[in-house]
DNA sequence: ATACTTGCAAAGCCTTTGCAGATCT
DNA sequence: AGATCTGCAAAGGCTTTGCAAGTAT
């Protein structure tokens, strides 16, 4: 599945309009976690800014790998470095570790009031967001009461075979892998 | 965060009665299994069986260190074979791979028409079951129309602070996990 | 000036695999 | 007999850390 560790495409908005809209949207939360950074007085370094940029601009979860190999950050620093900064921005509860469908976490950026549910491929290992209305949020909280939990937050992954893998054999369930995407 | 890795004590039933319920309920699962495993073409070991018997009797995701480390598995095979076993039994269908909130990964049984969510403590990482109603299964048909995915499952984690580790220091976000359960 | 960051290289942690011998059907 | 399993030991894949040098405040 060496798909899941190379940079994941930023799905091509309908129409420019689209994607004004998602820069403008990306901007502003680069904003935010540059604000944040800097009352946790985190140093401004041009990793962190790469990798916050990346980060603001991407709205799927990205693996360390992914995040290592994509070319601006991977010129501007190192993978052991990536993971540093990563840790630290989470830390700083920035950013959230977690975990998918393989042995390597995903990190996303907190936005405040930004949570996404996502869909996975078991074939290719391929993730989108699902664009849907989230029911979950409001059980959070029964949750925590029925069973004591505070600062409770949710992770929801759909899985399924995408349509391209629908196409290729030998992507059924436990079989190996395709890489179709 | 050892705790994860321990084996993870069955809850203690209510009463007498709900015991043998969830006795009952382990047989009919296992007996399941079984039956699977034979229409599978799966030779019936001493390994498989132990395996198969602590997940039917288990309600809640086991690691592999997990099931490695009960005592009557770990008589009964190596590491390795658990692994094997494991893989198999996936490729079977009888069990799935999942991904909570460590790189290792959790297995569950996949009795049919028991699909639970569960909760972790981020701070000790033991796991629990929400014994909620699980809203998201309509979801699923949705999510695949949609976006074209097919053989679709889902896999939901609330992630919080437990009543234990809220009593305890250290345990909040970003920080080192406490070992309180 | 000093505390935080980074690169490099090495260490770790678990999973995963190879192979030869044991087992089940 | 023949295909499957299993144990042991070694290999792998990625994350994680130590240390000395570099850099932001």
């Amino acid at each position: 599945m060496k798909q899941t560790r190379a940079a994941l495409p930023v799905a091509e908005p309908a129409s420019a309009k689209a994607a004004d809209k998602a820069l403008a949207r990306g901007a502003e939360k680069l904003e935010w976690a540059r604000q944040v950074c800097r009352e946790g007085h985190l140093r401004r370094t041009p990793a962190r800014e790469e990798i916050l940029q990346f980060l603001a601009h991407q709205d799927r979860p990205a693996t360390l790998a992914t995040l290592s190999g994509e070319r601006r950050i991977a010129a501007t620093c190192d993978p052991a470095t990536v993971f540093r900064v990563l840790q630290k921005l989470e830390e700083a509860g920035l950013v959230r570790r977690i975990w998918l469908h393989e042995r390597a976490p995903y990190y996303i950026l907190l936005f405040p009031h930004d949570h996404r549910d996502y869909v996975l491929c078991t074939g290719c290992g391929k993730v989108e967001e699902t664009r849907l209305e989230c029911p979950v949020q409001k059980l959070e909280k029964e949750v925590g009461e029925r069973l004591g939990y505070i600062e409770i937050h949710h992770e929801l992954g759909f899985y399924g075979v995408c349509p391209d893998c629908q196409e290729k054999p030998g992507t059924r369930r436990g079989g190996k892998k395709s890489s179709c995407c």
